[in-house]
RNA sequence: GGGUGAUUAGCUCAGCGGUAGAGCAUCUCGUUUACACCGAGGAGGUCGGCAGUUCAAAUCUGUCAUCACCCACCA
C-alpha cells in the first residue's frame, strides 16, 4: 500500500534511471539531444534547471515514441569565468597575487573542475536529467583538444584565420582581449569636460569636449567637420595638447559631428575605435599611453606616469582647472563598455591577436536557415540570427589567460609562425621552412576563447575527428535547446563551424526558451538576492514538482516568471495524483494485462477511456509543437477534472459496495455486480497506467514509482484505438449526467439548501428518460438528491432538452429563484437576439461558411427552447406563490 | 538611431477571424472513509487607445501610447 502522505523525497532519491545506451536500436530513427554544457564554475541555477528539464522531457518522450535517443551530456571549461573564480579562491585563502606559475594555477583549476563537475552531475541526477552519463564529455578533454587543433589548423590553411595587431576590447582586470559579444554597455553618471586647446601661434583656442580627459596625452589631432562653418577657417592650424607641449593639427573629417559637444573632437587613435579609423584615414601616428593594466605609461608627462586610468583622470582634470584650460564641466549620462565577466570599464587597445574571418563562414550558415534546413522555434529568433550574421565582424579568439585550449601555433626565432596540430608537426614545418635540422620553437602563450571549442560541440561529442558510428548516425539529427542569450555566442557559431567542417548542418531544430525571472519579472542575480536555487526547490517540493512547474510555465518566446507558489501548484497536482492512485489501490485496482477496451460496458468506463485517448492525442500534438505549457495543461485537466472530479465519483458507488443485497444487484442491471466491479477496477487501473506513462517525460520519478505500484514496470507510450465513434452514446450519456449534476448542485446552492440534505427530484427527458434509473446511485450521491414522489411545490431547471423538477422545501426563497430564472432568461434572450440578427443579415448569409451558419441556427434554436422552458417554469412559480 | 516582443478577470498568462478561457487569489457552502496540498457553487473582463479591412475582429492592417529586451552609436 502507498503511504498516506505524498513524500517525493522518499522515492526520488532512490531512483537512478537506467539510460538505454544509444545505437542499441539500429532500426529505430536516431534522435539526439545536445545538452548545452554547463560551466564548471560551481552549481546549476534555475535557468539550467529549466533548460535541462525541457530537454529531458523531449528526450524521454522521444524514447517512448520509439526513437534511438542519444542525450549527450558535457561540461564547459569556461575559460575566463573559471580562472577568475579559482584565482579569487586562492587569493581569498592567502595566496599572493602574481606568485603562481602557469602550471600551479592550472593544477588548481583542474582540481576545482573535478569538484564542480561532480556537484553538477549530481544536481542533474537529482533533477532527473536522463542523459547518458557514460558519454560525458568535457570541452578540454583529449578529444576536444584534438578537434580544436584540427579545426584551428584547417581554418588557418583555408585562410580564414589571421594574426595581427589590431584594436580590440581590452579588459584591464583580466588583462586579456575579449570579443565584441563579451562587451556590455552600462549607463553611468559621467562628466563632459570642455577643454581649451590653445593655438600654437597663441592667437586663440578651440574648445573640445571629452568624457575621457586622461587620454589627451594620446591626442594626435583635433577634428572638425568640413561642413562646419564655425571651424572651417581653423583647418590646418596647429594647436597645443593641454598639459603638454605637443603640437597637433586641426584636421577635417566627416566623423566630427557638429551637433555633438563643441563640434570639435580630439583624436586619440590608440585608445578609441572611431579615432583609430580617423587616424588611419589621415595617416596619423599612434600614441599608446596605457599599459595592459590600464595604467598610464611613459608616453605621458612624468607627473601622471603609473597612475591608474581613473586616478589619472581626476588628476588631469584638477590640473586643467588650475591652469585655466578647463572651460566648463557638464554632468552627463553616458554609456560605457564594460567587461561582462570582470565588470570593469574596458579599454580599446592595440594588441596582437588571432582573428577568425567570420564573413565567409557566415554565408552558408545564413543560407542553411534561409533554406529552412535549420529552423528556430519560435521562428522570430531567426531575424536576430540573420541580423547578427549579416553584420558579423572578425572574431577575436585569443585570450591572454591560462585556462583554456592553448593556441596551436609555434614561433621560430624570427617570429615566423607555424600552425600545426602538435609540436612535432610544427617542428616538421619549421625544419622544412628553415632548412635546418633543429629549430627552437615557442608555443603561443595565449589560449582560445571558450566559445571556440563550444562551437565544435555537435561533432566533438560524437567522437570527431575519429570516424565513429555515432557521428554517422546522430550528426544533423539533433535538437539544441537553449536560451536566446547565447544565439550569437553558441548557436550561430555551431552552425558556422558545423557547416564549414562537416559540410552538413549540425541540427535541424533549435528551440529557444526564455529567461527565468523572479515573480516581478526581474532577472535573478545574487546582488538582488532574488535567486531561486532549483535544488532547494527539489528538496522542498520534489524534482517532479519542479520539472512540472517549469514545463507548465514555458511558452515559446516568453520569459518564465517563477515563484514558490507556482511550484506549489505542481506539488499539489502530484499530491492529487498520489492520493487518487492510493484510493484506487485501496479499492483493489491493479493493472490487468488481459484488459480489453472493447469489453468495457459501463458508460463511465467508456467515457474515461475516451478522455484518456483524447488527452494522449492532445499531448502528442503539443509535444510536436514543443508546447510544454499545453502538455502539462492537458495532463492536469485530464487527471483533476475528468478522472478525479467526475470519473472517480461515478465509480465510487460501484467500487465501495462491499456487500450487495439482491435488490441492489438488480439495480446494477448492466452486469452482474462482481463482473461490473472487475470491469471498473480494470478500466481504472488501465486509465491510471496510461496517464502515468504520458506523464512520464515530465515527471519521471512519480510516474515510475506509481506505475510500479500499479504492477507495470516498463513505461511505454499508450496505443489506444480511436473510440470516439464506438463509444459515442456512452460519452453523450455521461456528458448529460455531468450537466444534470452540475445544474442541480448549482440550484441547490443558489437556494441556500443544505448540501447534505437530499431533495426530491424528477427528471423529464426525451433521450435519457431512464437516466434516473440507470444512474440512481450516482445521481443521488453526487447531486445530493433523492428520486421519489414530487409534490406540487416544485421548481425546475432546463438542460439540453431535459427538465429537472425539484421539490421545494418549506421556507425556500422562491423570490430569489425567480430572480435567478429571470436573469438567466434575459441572458438567453440576448444571445438569441444576437444570433437572429446575424441570421437575418444578408451579408452574413452570403459570406459565412455553411457550418458557421448551421452552428448559429443551432444556437438560436437551443436558446429558443431554453427560453420557452424557463418561461414555463416562471409561470409555474407564479402558481406556487 | 535600428529592431523585436508584450499590453486579455485582482495577479500570472492561454486563445490569434465566428458571441471570452485556465491557474492562483477572492466570495459562499461543505469535515459523505483518496485528497483541506480537498470538494461543491459563485462573482469578476466594452481583450491598451484610435482608425481601417471584413457579413463578422481579442484575433488581420495601420497608427499612437506604455513597458520590456536586443543591436548600434554618443564628444
Amino acid at each position: 500500500m502507498l503511504e498516506k502522505n505524498f513524500n517525493p523525497e522518499s522515492f526520488e532519491k532512490n531512483f537512478s534511471f537506467e539510460i538505454e545506451a544509444s545505437l542499441k536500436k539500429p532500426t529505430a530513427e536516431p534522435f539526439m539531444v545536445l545538452l548545452p554544457p554547463p560551466n564548471v564554475t560551481g552549481s546549476l541555477h534555475i535557468g539550467h534547471a529549466l533548460c535541462f528539464t525541457l530537454q529531458d522531457i523531449v528526450a524521454r518522450y522521444k524514447r517512448l515514441r520509439g526513437y534511438d535517443v542519444l542525450f549527450q551530456p558535457g561540461l564547459d571549461h569556461a575559460g575566463i569565468v573559471t580562472q577568475l573564480l579559482v584565482e579569487k579562491h586562492l587569493y581569498d585563502s592567502g595566496a599572493e597575487k602574481g606568485t603562481l606559475t602557469r602550471e600551479q594555477l592550472l593544477k588548481e583549476i583542474w582540481l576545482f573542475k573535478e569538484d564542480s563537475s561532480n556537484v553538477i552531475i549530481n544536481q542533474m541526477k537529482t533533477l532527473g536529467i536522463s542523459c547518458d552519463f557514460s558519454r560525458l564529455r568535457f570541452t578540454m578533454d583529449e578529444g576536444g583538444k584534438k578537434a580544436v587543433s584540427k579545426i584551428f589548423v584547417k581554418l588557418f590553411e583555408d585562410g580564414l584565420l589571421h594574426r595581427g595587431k589590431k584594436m580590440v576590447n581590452w579588459d584591464p582586470l583580466i588583462k586579456s582581449a575579449i570579443s565584441d559579444l563579451e562587451v556590455v554597455e552600462k549607463e553611468v553618471d559621467g562628466h563632459l569636460w570642455y577643454l581649451k586647446y590653445i593655438f600654437a601661434d597663441s592667437s586663440g583656442h578651440i574648445v573640445v569636449a571629452t568624457t575621457r580627459p586622461e587620454t589627451i596625452f594620446g591626442d594626435v589631432a583635433v577634428a572638425v567637420n568640413p561642413e562646419d562653418e564655425r571651424y572651417r577657417h581653423l583647418i590646418g592650424k596647429d594647436v597645443v595638447v593641454p598639459l603638454t607641449d605637443r603640437r597637433v593639427k586641426i584636421i577635417m573629417d566627416q566623423y566630427a559631428d557638429p551637433e555633438k559637444g563643441t563640434g570639435a573632437v580630439k583624436i586619440t587613435p590608440a585608445h578609441d575605435f572611431n579615432d583609430y579609423e580617423v587616424g588611419v584615414r589621415h595617416k596619423l601616428p599612434l600614441i599608446e599611453i596605457m599599459n595592459l593594466r590600464g595604467e598610464l605609461n611613459e608616453n605621458v608627462p612624468e607627473l601622471f606616469r603609473h597612475m591608474d586610468r581613473f586616478e589619472a583622470r581626476r588628476n588631469v582634470v584638477e590640473l586643467l582647472e588650475k591652469t585655466g584650460l578647463l572651460e566648463k564641466t557638464e554632468d552627463v549620462k553616458q554609456k560605457v563598455p564594460y567587461g561582462d565577466r570582470s565588470d570593469v570599464p574596458l579599454e580599446p587597445m592595440i594588441t596582437r591577436q588571432w582573428f577568425v574571418n567570420m564573413e565567409k563562414l557566415a554565408v552558408p550558415a545564413i543560407s542553411a536557415v534561409e533554406e529552412r534546413k535549420i529552423r528556430f522555434i519560435p521562428k522570430r529568433w531567426e531575424n536576430l540570427y540573420f541580423e547578427w550574421l549579416n553584420n558579423v565582424r572578425p572574431w577575436c579568439i585569443s585570450r591572454q589567460i591560462w585556462w583554456g585550449h592553448r593556441i596551436p601555433a609555434w614561433y621560430g626565432p624570427d617570429g615566423q609562425v607555424f600552425v600545426a596540430e602538435s609540436l612535432e608537426k610544427a617542428n616538421e614545418k619549421a625544419v622544412q621552412f628553415y632548412g635546418k635540422n633543429r629549430v627552437e620553437l615557442v608555443q603561443d602563450e595565449d589560449v582560445l576563447d571558450t566559445w571556440f571549442s563550444s562551437a565544435l560541440w555537435p561533432f566533438v561529442t560524437l567522437g570527431w575527428p575519429e570516424e565513429t558510428p555515432e557521428m554517422r548516425r546522430f550528426y544533423s539529427k539533433m535538437i539544441v535547446v537553449t536560451g536566446f542569450d547565447i544565439i550569437f555566442f553558441w548557436i550561430a557559431r555551431m552552425i558556422m563551424m558545423g557547416v564549414y567542417s562537416q559540410k552538413e548542418i549540425p541540427f535541424p531544430d533549435v528551440y529557444i526558451h526564455g529567461l527565468v525571472r523572479d515573480e516581478k519579472g526581474r532577472k535573478m542575480s545574487k546582488s538582488k538576492g532574488n535567486v531561486i536555487n532549483p535544488l532547494d526547490l527539489c528538496q522542498k517540493y520534489g524534482a517532479d514538482a519542479v520539472r512540472w512547474t517549469l514545463a507548465s510555465l514555458t511558452l515559446p518566446g516568453r520569459d518564465v516568471k517563477i515563484n514558490e507558489r507556482s511550484v506549489e501548484t505542481g506539488r499539489n497536482f502530484l499530491t492529487k495524483l498520489w492520493n487518487v492512485i492510493r484510493f484506487a489501490k485501496m479499492n483493489g485496482c491493479t493493472y490487468n494485462k488481459e484488459f480489453e477496451i472493447s469489453d468495457v460496458a459501463h458508460p463511465a468506463a467508456k467515457w474515461i477511456i475516451f478522455k484518456i485517448k483524447q488527452m494522449v492525442q492532445d499531448v502528442e500534438k503539443s509535444m510536436g509543437e514543443y508546447r510544454f505549457d499545453e502538455v502539462t495543461r492537458h495532463l492536469y485537466h485530464c487527471l483533476w477534472d475528468s478522472f478525479c472530479d467526475w470519473y472517480m465519483e461515478f465509480i465510487k458507488p460501484i467500487l465501495q459496495q462491499q456487500t450487495m443485497t439482491d435488490v441492489e444487484k438488480q439495480e446494477c442491471n448492466l452486469l452482474p455486480h462482481t463482473l461490473l466491479k472487475k470491469d471498473i477496477r480494470d478500466t481504472t487501473s488501465w486509465a491510471i497506467v496510461q496517464f502515468l506513462h504520458v506523464l512520464y517525460p515530465v515527471a519521471p520519478f512519480i510516474s515510475k514509482k506509481l506505475s510500479g505500484e500499479m504492477g507495470v514496470l516498463e513505461i511505454s507510450w499508450p496505443n489506444i484505438p480511436n473510440v470516439a465513434v464506438d463509444f459515442s452514446d456512452a460519452i453523450a450519456e455521461v456528458e448529460f449526467l455531468k450537466t444534470v449534476i452540475s445544474s442541480i448542485r448549482s440550484i441547490k446552492q443558489y437556494l441556500h439548501l443544505n448540501p447534505g440534505e437530499k431533495v426530491n427530484v424528477r427528471i423529464e427527458s426525451a433521450c435519457y428518460g431512464d437516466i434516473s434509473i440507470r444512474h440512481e446511485n450516482i445521481l443521488e450521491k453526487m447531486a445530493g438528491i433523492r428520486f421519489g414522489k414530487i409534490c406540487s411545490r416544485t421548481i425546475a431547471v432546463v438542460i439540453n432538452g431535459a427538465v429537472i423538477h425539484m421539490e421545494l422545501e418549506d421556507g425556500v426563497d422562491i423570490l430569489s429563484e425567480k430572480d435567478r430564472l429571470r436573469t438567466e432568461v434575459a441572458r438567453h434572450r440576448k444571445e438569441r437576439d444576437g444570433g437572429i440578427a446575424r441570421l437575418t443579415d444578408s451579408g452574413f448569409i452570403d459570406n459565412a461558411g455553411d457550418d458557421v451558419i448551421k452552428e448559429h441556427r443551432r444556437r438560436v434554436e437551443d436558446m429558443e427552447e431554453k427560453i420557452r422552458k424557463i418561461e414555463n417554469l416562471l409561470q409555474s412559480l407564479e402558481d406556487v406563490v
